[in-house]
DNA sequence: TGTATTTTATTTGTCGACAAGAAATATATT
DNA sequence: AATATATTTCTTGTCGACAAATAAAATACA
């Protein structure tokens, strides 16, 4: 809430970004705010509102959205709103499957073709995440996780694999934020081992080992999920959002 | 050259799109211009002059080329002019790979999650191809092997997959237009049959063979562009576009 | 003659305005 | 009173224009 109103200053004060990161702009921040849930799934995405929050015309505006659409973050209703893309559980399995599938592949991959810089840079992700499950900082620990296994992506350097992981990822976050209840303090710490033996693999070029615990850390990852969604649905009968 | 000047003509005529189908009116002609490589790849795409040709505002040409940016088949340059996606063949490794494995993962789910109205559509797109290779029409069996593969995909009902397989495909119906060099009468015979055991497989829900002849069909594709390539690389020392 | 600098021109990024569609509201008709 | 029809309101899709950014051309300078 003061995060928001302060960036909502900044936007509002004289901060107008240059010619040619308008788009961007619009870009970056909403696909923050959905994927923090800020902009709740199923809420309309009125152009003109935007228009004047940004304090640009509707033209970038239009064009973010746009773009947001092709990332699946919102949906278009010809002639109609808008609207922040829902979270359809129907399509959980489908997701699931995808999410194990692109674990295994570009942690693989990374055990395959990672340069030592790239070890350096996935090891200061994994420091950040153990600083995270330190602090018991549980957003930061949602989106260090992110950013972890991108890097481990882009090491594997397939860029086709990079762009669908990113985007699964993404949808993860939002879900995880989405049906985030209750803190288990065993969790992380098994995450954190887990990160370190799929760094380890990776190092070591390990390729089947890599495979093993990706698919181990996706299984993890999906149960967790899934009880999360078995509590939830006992709350709101299952209709919700 | 014919179809061309025709389409111009109905484009340039009253043909004018209704509201709120301007931008994929201009989206899905020029994706297939981009597929067919009516549009060179490199080569700069003009929004003043698309908004001439197709009779509209700059604006809607402008929403269709960041759709055509995300799907990468266009490269925006910032400030500069957008300019069609060169095809990269340092990346063919990772395209190989990814197809391969897309091949794979939809045609096992295929396998699984068929319905029987489904088989008989992928039966229809079977029938489409082998006409194609009976008239020797190669154009036409690159457009409908990509139909038939999608439709396939479509069957195993993951969305994620679905998405990044048709833009594999589509880069590939680029390269084979590109590369495609001396016609081989066998390779059709071959993808015919392969195809034929393929919907077999999908017909029995057996996934593991299912899964066995995808793998066997794309790396035949793959050696086929391979080998295209060698040949081509002997012609223009391997720099042109 | 070749390089640096200014000028011109082209093309993009952005804007404000307008009209077409759809939803919401009000009116009419049975 | 209930349904059908007309009106109003609101949002989007499209347009033409303008200004910033870059590339190209022209000029100055060594």
């Amino acid at each position: 809430m003061e995060a928001d109103s302060k960036s909502n200053a900044a936007e509002a004060a004289g901060a107008k970004p240059r010619r040619g990161h308008g788009v961007a702009t619009a870009y970056d921040t909403l696909k923050q705010e959905i994927l923090e849930l800020k902009l709740r799934p199923g809420s309309p995405v009125d152009e003109t509102e935007l228009s004047a929050r940004f304090g640009m015309s509707r033209t970038p505006i239009r064009e973010a959205l746009i773009k947001l659409a092709n990332d699946g973050l919102v949906v278009t209703l010809p002639n109609r709103s808008t609207i922040v893309a829902p979270l359809d559980f129907l399509e959980l399995p489908s997701f699931y499957d995808a999410l194990t599938l692109m674990y295994r592949v570009t942690t693989r991959l990374a055990a395959q073709n990672r340069t030592d810089a790239e070890v350096v840079r996935i090891r200061k992700f994994q420091a950040d995440y153990a600083e995270a499950v330190a602090a018991k900082d549980v957003s930061r620990m949602i989106e260090v996780n992110r950013h972890f296994h991108s890097m481990i992506a882009r090491a594997g350097k397939n860029r086709y694999y990079i762009e669908l992981f990113d985007r699964l990822l993404d949808e993860g976050r939002r879900l995880l934020r989405f049906y985030y209840s209750s803190f288990n303090d065993e969790l992380p710490q098994v995450y954190l081992d887990e990160h370190e033996k799929m760094v380890c693999a990776i190092e070591a070029r390990d390729v089947e080992m890599a495979d093993r615990i990706a698919k181990q850390h996706a299984d993890q990852i999906v149960r967790q999920i899934q009880s999360y969604i078995a509590d939830d649905r006992r709350l709101n009968s299952g209709i919700a959002f």
